[in-house]
RNA sequence: GGAAGUUUAGCUCAGCUGGGAGAGCAUCUGCCUUACAAGCAGAGGGUCAUAGGUUCGAGCCCUAUAACUUCCACCA
């Protein structure tokens, strides 16, 4: 092994070695199943460190299950984004002095492959850096030619079943990207802006009512306006003929309850064509309809003088319009929210529309109570409220896109005007009338319809599959909390109604990873962190560790290259705590623990170590992988090479052959043990030593779980001895002696110490010591007394602890041991605690008082004897 | 307008079914001890947001308040 940790030297290595044996690979077989598909990330992007995160949580658990016996199938795949991809490709025409209309939408589909397939590649090989132990031979894509087919399968179930219809709706629009969107990818933002409050004169000039509104170009397509049936101050006046200002045309003045009585003017103009309440209205009073802003976000005709202008940008030019004609009341200042796109960030406009819809009403009722009823369970269980919130309150689901690429509506129109969706490519005839002149519909679908399909499309759906069969319903679905109602949502009820059966039982729930400041990572800010950086710099180990070492689930992560660093820091220290084990065991005689004679402080390392794997894998069952990992950590420091390796020391280093035996298995073990508990978390790493040990499989990553140690008589008597170590290294420091300046330790015991007669060479050893040994007088003046619980110690010290000090020690300790008897015996005096409180924990209490009360005497005695 | 979350050491956060407040980083002191100076040993540092309540006992449970964050929602 070299010197330092080095994972450039091997990371690639071992991943080809583990791709090339096929252990990623799975299929059905007699074991039982564990399944998971991953979220699709966008086939063009990049990946980045959510990505990271979210594949890295991932990992850990498949790897678990593998190691666990599972046969672990992780579904990896990507999404074919199409309004991104789109844009993209239009832009790249434009250069060119192109648009997409120019080419045809056959050639820009193949444009659109082209991108496709050029880009798979990078993400995926992105992706695998990370050292991903997802199945590769099955990657999936959103546009292959089997989810292809299970798209037009569901939407023709769904269609057949009057469960999607065509509709003439508001929806929102973006008129950059120049499609519809749904209200999902309708992002609100505050806004500072106005309220202008305009005059709507009476046609026969009997006075005016006032209108507020944020936006006054919607003006144009003003068809009414409404009160109150309630307000006394219009009853008289419904009915009556206003004139539209700018426009100069008769609207009525209309009573519907939309309008509130106290708010604003109470007068509100209606302009059923740009939004969804007004159309509501204009519903209601058979008003007519009036489009005053086109797809590309420009005034129609019908804005006159405006007419082209961009809908923001006249906006100022209208305000003077109304003011010139004596229109403008006022203008008040005005915080409100409005609808962005979540693709690209513009405004996004209502807009009047036919579109293609799902009824949301009766599929989304069984994904409701499937998580209700625990068939599926939320981790954290808090994010069943986003999840139960949204489906309950759910609206239609506008699922058509004026974009070419994506999945096209496989709806089609024959020269009779007989409308029927098929699953073929290119059906034939008309079922009804037989005619073969056909025309498809030209919108495509929400790439959510395909992603809601992920579980059981990608496992061969429509095809009754052996995989579906085996794998299906998958086990664990693992995403960010912002996709629970774009996706998670989706998947489930789309899974019942085409599966029969939920699409998984768990949905993990982590957070996005921020900066350390807590803001959002984007290009703009340049507060980003390159994941494939972060690997190139501190190695895939170090960034996964550091991703999941201090993840809350379901929390946000502040991030920063520091967290990598100190990671690969950490990785280095189990680098080398394996490599000294390893020079120290190539004479190994490997033994079963239970046939060798335990040391109680083998008997402490080996128990440590059970109830570590105890907590690991208890944490890893909740999926709280970020307290897994800090398990992991702690043992590996601050027990195994804070002190066990250290104490090997004495039997590796000394003169007899048992006892450096001894030393060498049970340092194997707990290095094997370890490595097989870190290597779901750091994959690499824990390869590259376990191919060192002695005796091991093929590779760590099949190689069995820990689950517990089959090792009697464990015991934590060893404790009592670190403790000792720990009041000698304190009072050393106290006297400032350096650590380079070793001193003679000798203890008085009032009995015999089995224990600490049994363990003085390793008290010398980590105590600083020359040498440790039981005396039964002080044997020398030049000593500093010790009180450790029942025993007393002496170091043997050049500068004595000065008087002073030592009785401020001692007053200290006395002070805090008094505190305690206090605390103990008010505790067991109270009546309420001994009747109610659990009868071990009042044992454990008065056995505590009693030997505090042993060593408070203790330390008065030797109080008094130093004053 | 509705909902959720957060508030614990200078910073980032743990803290189990209520039973003596923890870690890492940072700071200070000492040490190049043959796995690791990317290291070792030691230390300092907290009114657990505020106010009530329940309890023998509250960081944890209940009620209110405040600040921050986020999600949802069609109020002109």
């Amino acid at each position: 092994m070299d010197k330092s940790y080095t994972p450039e030297l091997f990371e690639s290595t071992i991943y080809k070695t583990w791709l090339d044996n096929g252990y990623f690979t799975n299929n059905p077989d007699s074991r039982t199943p564990y399944s998971m598909v991953m979220p699709p990330p966008n086939v063009t992007g990049k990946a980045h460190v959510g990505h990271a995160l979210n594949d890295t949580i991932q990992d850990v658990i498949i790897r678990t299950k593998r190691m666990q016996g599972y046969n672990a199938l992780w579904v990896p795949g990507t999404d074919h984004a199409a309004i991104a991809t789109e844009q993209v490709i239009v832009k790249d025409l434009k250069r060119n002095g192109l648009t997409k209309e120019m080419i045809g939408r056959d050639a820009f589909l193949a444009r659109g492959w082209e991108w496709y397939n050029k880009y798979t590649h990078v993400i995926c090989d992105q992706i695998k850096r990370l050292g991903v132990s997802c199945d590769w031979s099955r990657l999936a894509f959103t546009m292959d030619e089997n989810l292809n087919h299970a798209v037009k399968r569901v939407f023709c179930k769904y269609y057949n079943e009057g469960l999607i219809y065509k509709g003439t709706r508001v929806v929102n629009y973006c008129p950059s990207c120049k499609t519809s969107l749904s209200d999902n990818e309708n992002v609100h933002i505050d806004q500072n802006t106005f309220l202008w409050h305009i005059k709507y004169p009476f046609a026969d000039g009997s006075g005016y009512v006032v209108c507020a509104t944020t936006r006054p170009e919607t003006i144009f397509g003003d068809t009414a306006v409404a009160v109150n049936p309630n307000d006394e101050r219009f009853k008289d006046k419904i009915g009556k003929d206003l004139i539209l200002p700018l426009v100069n045309k008769r609207i009525k003045l209309i009573a519907d309850d939309y309008c509130e009585m106290g708010f604003g003017t109470g007068a509100v103009k209606i302009t059923p064509a740009h939004d969804p309440n007004d159309y509501e209205v204009g519903l209601r009073h058979n008003l007519e309809i009036v489009t005053c802003i086109d797809d590309d976000g420009k005034l129609t005709e019908i804005a006159g003088q405006f007419a082209g202008m961009d809908r923001i940008e006249a906006r100022p030019l209208i305000e003077k319009a109304l003011k010139d004609g004596g229109y403008l009341i006022k203008k008040d200042k005005y915080k409100n929210q409005v609808g962005t796109c979540d693709r690209c960030g513009s405004f996004t406009e209502p807009k009047i529309s036919s579109q293609w819809f799902v009824k949301m009403k009766d599929i989304v009722k069984p994904a409701i109570d499937a998580v209700r009823q625990g068939k599926i369970k939320f981790h954290p269980k808090r994010y069943e409220k986003t999840y139960l919130n949204w489906l309950e309150n759910s609206q239609d689901w506008c699922i058509s896109r004026q974009i070419w690429l994506g999945h096209r509506i496989p709806v089609y129109t024959c020269e009779n005007g007989h409308t029927f969706a098929s699953e073929e490519d290119k059906p034939s005839c008309c079922p009804k009338c037989q005619s073969t002149s056909l025309t498809q519909e030209n919108d495509v679908l929400d790439t959510w319809f395909s992603s809601a399909l992920w579980p059981f499309s990608t496992l061969g759906y429509p095809n009754k599959s052996e995989d579906l069969k085996y794998y299906y319903p998958t086990s664990t679905l693992v995403t960010a909390y912002d996709i629970i109602t774009f996706w998670v949502s989706k998947m489930v009820f789309s899974g019942i109604k085409f599966m029969d059966d939920v699409p998984f039982k768990d949905v993990v729930i982590h957070g996005l990873v921020r900066d350390l400041h807590g803001v959002k990572m984007s290009k703009h800010l340049g507060n980003g962190i390159d994941p494939i950086d972060m690997i190139e710099k501190y190695g895939a180990d170090a960034l996964r560790l550091s991703l999941i070492n201090g993840m809350s689930m379901g929390s946000n992560l502040k991030y920063g290259e520091d967290k990598a660093k100190e990671a690969k820091i950490f990785i280095n220290k189990l680098y080398n705590a394996s490599k000294f084990v390893l020079q120290n065991i190539q004479d190994i005689k490997i033994k079963d623990l239970n046939q060798l004679d335990l040391k109680d402080k083998d008997k402490w390392i080996l128990s440590e170590l059970d109830s570590l794997i105890k907590s690991v894998n208890k944490n890893i069952d909740k999926y709280t992988l970020g307290n897994a990992i800090a398990n992991l950590i702690e043992f590996t420091v601050s027990k195994f090479c804070d002190y066990y390796i250290e104490l090997s020391k004495v039997d590796l280093y000394g003169d007899d052959e048992k006892d450096k035996t001894r030393a060498q298995n049970v340092l194997l073990v707990v290095l094997t043990n370890l490595l097989k508990l870190f290597h779901p978390f750091i994959p690499f790493v824990t390869e590259y030593i376990y191919q060192e040990l002695p005796m091991h499989e093929k590779t760590i990553m099949l190689s069995s779980f820990p689950t517990k140690l089959n090792i009697k008589s464990l015991s934590n008597g060893f404790n009592k001895i670190i403790e000792i170590i720990k009041a000698i290294r304190l009072t050393r420091a106290q006297l400032k002696v350096p650590d380079n300046k070793r001193t003679a330790i000798y203890f008085m015991t009032e009995g015999e110490d089995i224990i600490l007669s049994q363990n003085l060479a390793e008290i010398a050893r980590l105590g600083f010591g020359t040498q440790a040994e039981i005396v039964s007088s002080i044997p020398l003046e030049k000593t500093v007394k010790i009180i450790c619980g029942d025993t007393s110690i002496f170091i043997l010290a050049e500068q004595l602890q000065d008087s002073k000090k030592e009785r401020e020690n001692l007053e200290k300790a006395i002070e805090n041991i008094k505190f305690e008897i206090n605390r103990s015996e008010k505790m067991l005096s109270s009546a309420g605690f001994i009747s109610k409180a659990p009868q071990e924990l009042v044992e454990k209490e008065k056995s505590k008082l009693e030997a505090n009360r042993e060593t408070y005497k203790k330390l008065l005695s030797e109080l008094a004897s130093i004053s």
